[in-house]
DNA sequence: TGCCCGCATTAACCCATGTTATTGACCGCG
DNA sequence: CGCGGTCAATAACATGGGTTAATGCGGGCA
């Protein structure tokens, strides 16, 4: 969980989730992880509004935010960023950047220029298309983040986004059976849920005296997902984990 | 206003707002628009969850609704789609569709190949790029939209919601001064802002009797703009008009 | 090693929005 | 031309989650 040592890995072994990639698009992608790497502490920047598009970021460990402000500096959440996650491949069609990218906690990432962006993908049509899924995958996300906001109660809600951090977590391999790492705070996860932190903290403790969650030293344990699930009317479609008839383990490898 | 006559213009005016495109990328974006037309009724689905990706949709006439249901039937729409508007030109990449796509109001659309779509921008470079343009900013909206659903109050969100919709159309030349066509019912329009439809109706009294807002005839008025725009915390930078030294117009061409 | 600041917890109170129900207007279809 | 169903308006009441404030823990930095 967050060791550091299988950190190249996460992307391929994500990307493997949509297709079989070559040993060439493997290396490719290898290279890719290899760029220059950076690290931030919890509530640093990563990039800011108005930014120019400058890299591409993949996260190797720890957990970044995208997130956006109204003018009176209340702030909305409106994606996670995990380890195995690419940051905007097509970002440079744009000029500037409308919201910032932030440290969730402690986080190492690679950046990622359009050069090397480009040498990596040029001769690698497979790694290129599993690159593409992964982008369609965000923003399905994306949606179904709204429908989590507009429909969902707090409990729902709180139990919804648990369950699509573990299951991503354990797509990229940073899962030890029902265990994961949970470095982010609950004010995190309120301005991820439109919640406030006082009612994340209620709906935790709610969620824990159902039995749904443990959480210890920023360990989270989930002793029976398939409830958590039916608790945030979770499931996994949108993630598309089974595109060439794989499904999703019912442990990590 | 949705007359019709200049239907096959809404695309290549909107694309237009990013580059400037040749005759050739003119005429390949007229091909798509007069790809297979098809007509809705007003809530008629137009593609189902759990479909295999099978056209690309561009709208030619009235609005479309991205769309997600809980178990209980819960429903949220994620996304509007206006005239001018394509649905995701990647979607072959995925196996099957996440989400619904149904009329909001009376509908007319182009249902796109992906034969048509690659012979329209095999030669064509910059219409690619312009429509890569339009994918991403349709994901920077998707991101707004969390903003809006998580953090704006239901008269923000609703100031938000037609802010968006009247700048989106202005863009592709269906608006006539600060007026346009408002087909869309407000149990819709409670769908997209996650509020009931009960509420949606105070609030839409309260901005007219605000006089930010005046309907009548399915026809929205917009007596000043910016007032409305405040109300709504509503900034146009994540629509990314202003690609190439170009700024919103203040009024329509 | 100790201090300080950020985070989580808890409590009491409040209000924005949801709920349920009724009524009337409009419009498309027969 | 009339009927039925959908949509908007309104009212009375209910509640989920927000607000404010106080407390104590714990971990990173000096």
């Amino acid at each position: 969980m967050g060791d550091g040592i299988t950190v190249s890995n996460v992307l391929i072994r994500k990307l493997e989730r949509y297709t079989r990639l070559s040993q060439v698009d493997r290396d490719a992608c290898h290279a890719l992880s290899c760029s220059r790497p950076r690290h931030y502490r919890a509530k640093e920047d990563v990039v800011r509004e108005g930014d120019r598009p400058e890299f591409i970021y993949l996260i190797l460990d720890g957990w970044a935010g995208r997130y956006k402000y109204l003018p009176d500096g209340r702030r909305q959440i409106v994606s996670f960023f995990l380890p195995g996650d690419i940051c905007d491949i097509n970002i440079f069609v744009l000029r500037e950047m409308d919201h910032f990218v932030g440290a969730l906690s402690r986080l190492k990432v690679a950046q990622i220029t359009r050069g090397d962006f480009e040498t990596a993908t040029l001769d690698n049509p497979r790694l290129l298309q599993a690159l593409y899924w992964d982008t369609l995958v965000a923003t399905a996300i994306q949606r179904e983040w709204a429908l989590n906001l507009g429909q969902r109660s707090a409990l729902e809600r709180v139990a919804h986004l648990i369950c699509e951090a573990f299951i991503r977590l354990r797509v990229a391999g940073r899962t030890v059976g029902n265990r994961c790492d949970w470095p982010i705070t609950q004010i995190a996860l309120a301005e991820a849920s439109g919640l406030t932190p006082v009612h994340v903290s209620r709906t935790l403790q709610a969620l824990a005296a159902q039995g749904l969650i443990e959480m210890e030293n920023r360990t989270l344990h989930i002793p029976d997902l398939d409830a958590l699930m039916q608790a945030g009317l979770f499931t996994a479609h949108y993630l598309h984990l089974d595109h060439e008839g794989r499904h999703i383990d019912s442990n990590e490898g």
